[in-house]
DNA sequence: CGTCTGTTTGAAGTGGGTCAACGAACGTGG
DNA sequence: CCACGTTCGTTGACCCACTTCAAACAGACG
């Protein structure tokens, strides 16, 4: 919405190479779809603007926040592409998202339409269930992260959360192989996290300098010894 | 399940009373209800065990947590009456569930049959979408509470989400009207805000002796000065 | 080439974690 | 009924990991 430009192709057409396998997709849903693109920084919705739409990210990336009033932010998630977003109990979005790649492609599902079809179509009612659920299991894992106390600790999981997240071989080619591309900034992840933006920097960087991860640009973070990640957020 | 008691009455019977006005049941769903009595400390599933059920939590409290094999426990979430837990996308749950008062009364739904009546029931599908939908919002905000930095504020929210929730007047009658109570340990709450146990306590008396709360009994809080609390919530 | 924004490192101060101990509540058994 | 043990709750003292403040550095872009 706002000033993205619409598109009318069939989102699937363009979506099917993006999307992870693990996030299965129903065709009589995605007849819905409108998809969009917007440029980095634009809103896709607000908090408590009417909820009309259920929304799916195709490319790109965005991160769903609050605005406080003092312009404090507070990262809720990141949205990667594959991610339904936008579910919704009550009649208005509870935060807003922001994208933060241009070119991001987002597909808009009707809500008033979406409900009808999942009425009359158990298999979507299902998908959207299953969605749900997924994202409940993933949001409490989050607070589990959230609630490690050590910087290492957090960082460790952000890293491993972001590699199984990461669509891999989607990038530019020129890409060593096994690097994952974080589309956000530093702030962003320390915000995520619950942290200062210092405290990532120097945890990052003593990762690096023990081997664990390498940075063939400041947003490609190669994992060259999982391990070492996995013990930092097992550990406790 | 375990050595839990089963009762054979209808649920809705004994459930009514219990149940607060924003979380609607379905009488086609509750038709399905199975409803067991479980004593503190018992397990009401495991991790990995195979999801088989859906369930709600009629009266009591119990807490969804991790088990490390360390003996450390992460909670991630309490549950109250009328909440509904056990939603799983995969076959086996993540956490467990381990209930916390003596007596407390939880349903159980057969995930089969009552993913066949949400195939065939729009309303029970929708109550189960709204259901998930709630509590994905739930969990984001939860996410901004374990984000905040200090103390106060954590604890602050904590206090206010617990008044939220909680079920009033369903407490023995001796009771100041306006007190809520703490049906978990100090522990439990510290561990359901990744602080240290001590600091909890420290923050506890810090805002008795400034007047925002008191403390009729250690696990009776009345709110005395809502705003003191909204206040230190907001701030940052 | 200058001005951004984003990223990284350095130095200093502090909030809360940790360790330790005591008090309160509660049940159990003598 | 009291003595006792156990768990829960609270307070004190110390110290470290992180935040904060400050500044240098790097890349993007007009």
């Amino acid at each position: 919405m706002d000033t993205a430009s619409l598109e009318s192709t069939h989102p699937l057409v363009e979506a099917a190479s993006w999307e992870p396998a693990s996030e299965p997709t129903c065709e009589a849903l995605e007849r819905l779809a409108i998809v969009s693109r917007y440029d980095s920084g634009q809103l896709v919705y607000r908090p408590n603007e009417t909820a009309e739409n259920w929304f799916r990210l195709v490319s790109g990336a965005a991160r769903k926040c609050t605005l406080s009033s003092d312009g404090h932010r507070h990262i809720v998630d990141f949205l990667l592409p594959g991610d339904f977003f936008g579910f919704c109990a009550s009649s208005g979005y509870a935060f807003c998202v922001e994208v933060i790649v241009p070119g991001t492609c987002i597909a808009r599902y009707t809500r008033g339409h979406a409900e009808k079809l999942a009425d009359s179509n158990p298999q979507v009612a299902r998908l959207v269930r299953r969605t749900a659920f997924a994202s409940i299991t993933r949001l409490q894992w989050r607070t589990l992260v959230l609630g490690r106390r050590s910087a290492l600790e957090k960082v460790s999981a952000f890293l491993l959360e972001m590699a199984d997240r990461s669509w891999a071989g989607t990038q530019s080619p020129s890409w060593p192989g096994d690097a994952v591309y974080l589309p956000m900034s530093r702030y962003d992840i320390a915000d995520y996290l619950a942290m200062a933006v210092e405290t990532l920097c120097r945890t990052l960087t003593s990762l690096r300098v023990c081997g664990a991860i390498a940075f063939p640009h400041a947003r490609q973070v190669q994992i060259r010894d999982r391990a070492v990640l996995e013990n930092a957020v097992a550990s406790k």
